[in-house]
DNA sequence: TATTGTCAAACGATCGTTCGTTTGTTTTAA
DNA sequence: TTAAAACAAACGAACGATCGTTTGACAATA
């Protein structure tokens, strides 16, 4: 087989078990309903993963890299804390809503990684808390911010943005820019101070 | 056994129940899990219920009956709905916020129920969304709700207080009713237009 | 020929559930 | 009041099904 060959393969067994475990959930969905759903046998699929929890891994990992990258990026910027937010807010919802088979994962299945795997991932989500937690911050410093706890803002944030896996549909009524734009109206207006 | 005892004793089961169900998920915990839990037999527990399935059913419809009865009751008031909307946000915020080891079911395992178990919730689902949206709309036609789409405000509210099952600890830093309070902020001033 | 991919078969473990039985307690009938 | 019937509550053993995984042999590819 080919590089690019086996590069779509395994391309394709990703896409296929994230779509299981996106809509049955990781402990409803057997190593047999993978494999019937990519026609191959069970046991083939210990050639791609170590095992079951593996796959698990790989795509919750590979769901969180790509926007901490970004995140970090926008957060390093020199520019006002209001900017960042901004520019922040409206990433992050457009790019966890516009592949909620991949980020669904990360909201309902932190659970399901045991040992080194879970440790691993709640580090990189520390990273993400800390760096949303830094704007805020620095917004607070300069007094821009309501007098409110920064902790239970960050997750309302989070929880707008994450609790798009229940009802969100990016080719629904509202547009992935409609969503973020209004995320972002909520979110800023409730936070930070109203200008003169 | 006297009919005192036999209440205790069922109180005592479901508590153990949503216990494990919250901790360790639905398909994770086993009845003999929950027998070990309850020192007793695995086939003694369904003395008391249908079967597994029935045991979440029941606790996910305790869980939901008794805000819906107080939320129903504010949207019927005649009072001006910034009111209706400052009560219900607040109300089921701590509500909800407040009981979080049996509101975390209805969040994380709906999708565990199947048949007449999840048309039956998934009808008072719809019941509570049903009851925000309609406040909205009344402050809508009352001119006094930005211009955005209502379904995301209303999601992101949800979101917003569903999310707190993944990090609010009610014997934190954060009180309750500083919880609803900061939810209550950043969501009325997100959605209202300003006033003069 | 060596490597990569695939398969059927089988492993032990665990799952939700059923069964027949036993033990107290409560209700009914004589 | 007492004997009989009914019921509630628990048990251990066993059921068939399914789980994740391992093994060893076979075919395709390089």
């Amino acid at each position: 087989m080919s590089k690019s060959k086996n590069f779509e393969k395994r391309q394709e067994i990703h896409n296929s078990i994230a779509h299981l475990f996106a809509r049955n959930g990781y402990h409803s969905t057997s190593m047999r309903d993978i494999a019937r759903e990519l026609n191959m046998n069970a046991s083939s699929l210990y050639h791609y993963f170590k095992g079951k929890e593996d796959m698990l891994f790989q795509l919750m990992n590979d769901a969180m890299n790509e926007a901490l990258v970004t995140i970090e990026e926008i957060c390093r910027a020199d520019i006002l804390p209001e900017e960042k937010l901004d520019r922040v807010l409206v990433y992050y919802a457009k790019y966890f809503a516009g592949d909620l088979e991949r980020e669904i994962l990360l909201v309902n299945e932190m659970n399901s990684l045991k040992g080194k795997y879970r440790s691993t991932l709640l580090e990189k989500q520390r990273r993400y808390v800390h760096l949303f937690r830094s704007i805020l911050e620095e917004l607070a410093e300069q007094g821009k911010m309501k007098k409110m706890n920064s902790t239970t803002a960050l997750f309302a944030f989070f929880g707008m943005v994450h609790y798009t896996i229940k009802w969100y549909d990016k080719d629904g009524r509202v547009s992935l820019d409609e969503l973020a734009d209004t995320f972002m109206e909520i979110f800023t207006r409730g936070i930070l101070k109203q200008k003169g």
